[in-house]
DNA sequence: TAAATATTTAAACACGTGTTCATAAAATTA
DNA sequence: TAATTTTATGAACACGTGTTTAAATATTTA
């Protein structure tokens, strides 16, 4: 079924069955109804490609997830808890713009000449890259070659030919600030920091906001309050075996880890320590993955409004797309501590 | 950059650039190097539009996945912990076999003919549901349009008109009959079960494999040993309770959940009620979803190896799309039962 | 060497839709 | 009523690629 049969049907030409779809303003009510009648009664649907070919742009964004390198393979297919919730979100606030959601998993550099097919053959008109790392040199490429793109979680980018784009980020220097100084008002001081990939800007701005509340509160940080995980629940193991090996020279109270799944793989290693949480050990996670509030005991954790994150990216992208009027837009949203179980006051 | 330009640089005609790129056997070999030279220097790609409209089917697939329907506003956006896995490696073995993926999440009636939009368009040229209702009209009529679709969860369609589909099934029979299995070879006799949706194959299956090895052990299924649920926490908590409530009066000592998210919920019930787990009671999950190793105690479940069915469904599907050739395969895969810690010998 | 055949290429058309342009019809004004 | 403007419509072209057909070239055979 083909608006050339639906003109026929309806006794005009195709131009203006055309011009009905299109919403043109110089079609007579009457004909523009009989149109719209025959239209409905045939359920016919216009040849996308044939749109796209004659210059629509096609209403198909990309959600571009970057896979987490390290680990098992099981994770590798199963894929980030935080990153899978936020691409639901995605996926529902695009459908209520009329828009439809191709996702892309990417496992290598290889997988950016992908994003570029897509985009050069006109299929997708625009994308959001999740889990990506910081400062891309893959991701300025795209931007450069004017392709319409969202990140989430990546630095503010001053290059001057790296423009038209926008960023959203969850507040993550203040939620890491929140969580120490949680910490620091139960009368912790010898406080460690499981850091988090730092090719990620969350990893790295969480550090930072780690930092600060201790240099606040005139807390040294020493050596070994920090280990480098990956944000992976076996990096988080190792890392706590790490800090806490040292456990009674170093008298360390707390920990606070740069994600949830890593601080789920900190209190395995904790108890396996014959260590209690949070009587020996407190511990501050980060994402509040649903898995957190099950634990026993429930994990004390940072919430990023990921529904909030979805919407703000996703209109902007939109927006972007439709109207072409993004002059890298950057938007940091609030975070919230969930305070639980797994921290409790040094007495 | 197209093909006409390629073909400039090349030196050739546009039609051998074209024969060039869909491998057509009469070309000479230093043509076709020379083209395919210019082609990678520049970086061409079709496109995939002017493709489609010149008759090649469009290398994309859907994955429709069913909201859960009732329940919080979170949990609807958040999605089903047991099929976002399933999602991934879907992608990860389409895009193994060249394609790419297209996400919709199905909330009524309405968004079928969002899914007949995109075949109509041409932009998709197969589809896998996720999480549909049994015996869905909506599906079967899809089928019956002679879209390439492939349903997880389906009962084998004996319909004569709806033909040409893929079925891939976990084997639920198999699993609850093993889980319930277990419980009886603990000892225990009073065995209630808390339903899962049954508008779904997998909720059917799963109470029929309850009620074989109940029969099969000659023990008797008490009205109030079954409740229904709908998959969600909160279903499994009322349904503990409700199973629970004459707890005195009926001695169930097990509780065989449809799925593990209800389970939590149950678990969640039994321990306000003060029962211990597994002591007083023994409750056995299905699905094995990742929280389900880190509750507290670790729930007993039956794992569907999700990585194959994927591949199974995935596999079958392309070779339909791209030879045609299926005439209602339906495949049951396996599943294991894994015993942890929320079940134990009565003594 | 001429003829027959095999190989390679270029031109032309098809795919379905959007849009421009010219024209016909209707409505308005003089 | 005639002239002008406004509105509505259909014909023709463009979008980029695949494929068919006819022609040109190279190769082989007699």
């Amino acid at each position: 079924m083909y608006s050339k049969e639906i003109a026929k049907l309806a006794g005009v030409s195709r131009s203006t069955v055309s011009r009905v779809i299109n919403n043109y303003s110089n079609v007579a009510p009457e004909t523009k109804e009989k149109v719209e009648r025959v239209i409905k009664e045939y359920g016919y649907v216009p040849h996308a490609s044939a749109q796209a070919l004659a210059g629509k742009v096609s209403k198909i964004i990309g959600i571009f997830i970057a896979n987490i390198r390290s680990g098992d393979e099981e994770y590798r297919v199963f894929r980030n808890v935080y990153i899978s919730p936020f691409e639901a979100a995605i996926i529902d606030q695009a459908d209520k713009l009329g828009y439809n959601t191709l996702v892309l998993i990417i496992n290598d550099n290889e997988d950016f000449k992908k994003i570029r097919k897509l985009f050069n053959s006109k299929i997708l008109s625009g994308g959001i890259f999740l889990g990506a790392n910081n400062n891309s040199k893959e991701i300025f490429g795209l931007i450069e070659s004017g392709y319409k793109l969202a990140v989430i979680d990546q630095e503010e980018i001053k290059k001057k030919n790296v423009k038209n784009h926008i960023i959203v980020n969850s507040d993550n220097y203040t939620g890491a600030y929140k969580a120490t100084k949680h910490l620091i008002d139960y009368g912790h001081k010898a406080i460690a920091h499981i850091c988090g990939d730092m090719n990620k800007y969350s990893g790295i701005k969480r550090l930072e906001g780690y930092r600060k509340a201790m240099k606040e509160a005139r807390l040294k940080i020493k050596r070994e309050y920090i280990a480098y995980g990956d944000f992976t629940e076996d990096s988080g193991f190792k890392c706590a075996n790490q800090i806490l090996k040292d456990k009674n020279k170093n008298k360390i109270t707390a920990i606070f880890s740069s994600n949830d799944t890593m601080a789920l793989g900190a209190m395995k290693a904790i108890k396996r320590m014959d260590l209690r949480i949070p009587e020996d050990i407190s511990i501050v996670g980060y994402d509040d993955i649903r898995i957190a509030s099950y634990v026993s005991p429930a994990l004390t954790t940072v919430r990023s409004p990921i529904l909030e994150m979805a919407s703000v990216v996703t209109d902007n992208l939109i927006n972007f797309i439709e109207k072409g009027t993004s002059s890298s837009r950057y938007y940091i949203i609030p975070v919230e501590l969930i305070i639980r179980e797994s921290t409790m006051k040094l007495t």
